[in-house]
DNA sequence: TCTGGGGTCCTAGGACCC
DNA sequence: TCTGGGGTCCTAGGACCC
């Protein structure tokens, strides 16, 4: 049976989110003028998250430096990302979308609808996207754009083509005429680097690549991406849509750095507060990683990464914290100044960890125990009152920027999850 | 003028084993 | 001296997505 699948996708989420607040507080509409949502201003080492369509006929793109933006476009008005209010209008949207059909939720601003099989229902599909666009509108005040064909590839792609406020389809038969004239970085999943090589190859469209020798193909790109990405150029793709979003793989936090970092105190303090932030979010789903793993950034963007498994999956502070920074002093020799610090875990396990029988118990066991106890502790007052309501005593004394900053990130996180009244929206 | 943060997946090479 | 082939696991790095 033929499939009917719609990818619902935000006209410039964050910006238009932030406009519609504006607009409610009898504010200018950010989305008539040249305007962005840039992270971190004043730092300058901010990008571009999301951008008006005004700021995009000036060249602005998402991901450049806001120090860029400023010269393509003077006049750029920038307002900073707000999680707590995007979480809100996400959950807005989404509801509106699951009152349709079964949704699965791709990110913060795009979901895609499996409408298989309710032709009875909703005899015309065009007429539906149409209602589902309007009333998103009209209930929330901000536009998407509808993209409607058989599966969830030709969906996405055709909620890509013309902004705002659009529905458009990309069934089979329209597939030569709409896709294939598109140049190749517009496919999913082939972006510069992919796009360069098939350039240098004489595949510059999407058509191009779908006529293009698979063996050249499988050469250029390897077997996977060259075998997946011809089927996308022709349009085949057959993967589901998922309403239970899968187990994540790893969890990861990582900072870049106000002040360079050049000694080991600070890049130790440092990976304290990453520790520990990046385990509470795994505790908090229940998960225990083997893998632990460091990455460093110096100041001409190299990046660097050392990783390493555990005997025991672990979801401590302190095991992970005294793991990265062995890791760390392993990684980092030369102590060139860095602008970026992460860890990340890996090699997850749901298992309970068989409670190890110590023969001669010289400590060990019990500080381990000790430690536990104090992040459950940890993170029952943080669970009440916020990420910023209690610090590890090396973090709250060090006088680094990035402390200050990571308890501000954490706090939108935490705000975003629990609803922020200031943030939220009168849908 | 420099380049966020959190993810997923793939590849290549080395170690190790049979 | 030269010397196989396949499988699995691990690590580092890169590409891509939003």
């Amino acid at each position: 049976m033929a499939r009917l699948i719609f990818h619902v996708d935000v006209n410039s989420a964050f910006l238009s989110w932030e406009a519609v607040r504006r607009v409610r507080r009898g504010e200018d509409d950010l989305r008539w003028i040249p305007s962005c949502i840039g992270g971190d201003p004043q730092t300058r080492r901010g990008v571009v998250l999301a951008k008006s369509i005004p700021a995009k006929a000036f060249g602005v793109k998402t991901g450049e430096p806001l120090a860029a933006a400023l010269r393509k476009c003077p006049s750029l008005v920038i307002a900073p990302p707000d999680f707590g209010l995007y979480s809100a209008c996400s959950k807005a949207f989404k509801d509106i979308c699951r009152s349709y059909a079964p949704i699965e939720e791709f990110s913060i601003d795009e979901c895609f609808l499996d409408l298989t099989g309710t032709e009875r229902l909703y005899p015309d599909p065009l007429a539906l996207a149409r209602e589902l666009k309007d009333r998103i509108r009209d209930e929330l005040g901000f536009t998407v754009n509808v993209g409607v064909a058989a599966n969830k590839l030709c969906a996405k792609m055709a909620s890509d083509f013309e902004k705002p406020d659009r529905v458009h389809t990309l069934f089979p038969d329209e597939i030569p005429r709409k896709l294939w004239p598109l140049p190749v970085q517009a496919l999913l999943f082939v972006g510069g680097a992919t796009a360069a090589r098939l350039e240098r190859a004489g595949i510059r469209t999407v058509g191009e690549l779908a006529r293009s020798d698979p063996r050249l193909l499988n050469r250029l790109l390897g077997e996977k991406q060259g075998a997946q990405t011809r089927a996308f150029a022709n349009g085949i793709d057959d993967s589901p849509v998922r309403e239970q979003p899968e187990d994540p793989k790893g969890y990861s936090n990582s900072v870049t750095l106000e002040e360079d970092v050049t000694t080991a105190e600070a890049a130790h303090t440092i990976l304290l507060a990453l520790s520990d932030s990046v385990t509470q979010h795994m505790r908090r789903d229940g998960a225990k990683a083997f893998g632990v793993a460091v990455t460093i950034r110096y100041l001409n963007f190299q990046t660097r990464s050392h990783q390493r498994r555990l005997d025991l999956p672990t979801d401590s502070t302190r095991t992970v914290y005294e793991t990265a920074k062995s890791l760390l002093d392993e990684l980092w020799r030369d102590r060139r100044p860095l602008r970026l610090m992460g860890v990340s875990l890996g090699g997850l396990t749901k298992e309970p960890v068989p409670e190890q029988l110590a023969l001669f118990d010289d400590g060990e066991q019990a500080g381990r125990r000790k430690a536990e106890a104090l992040d459950r502790a940890v993170d029952a007052v943080r669970d009440r009152f916020g990420f910023g309501a209690i610090q590890r005593g090396a973090v709250m004394s060090s006088r680094l920027d990035v402390a200050r900053k990571f308890k501000g990130t954490h706090e939108a996180e935490r705000e975003a999850e629990a609803g922020d009244p200031e943030s939220e929206l009168p849908f």
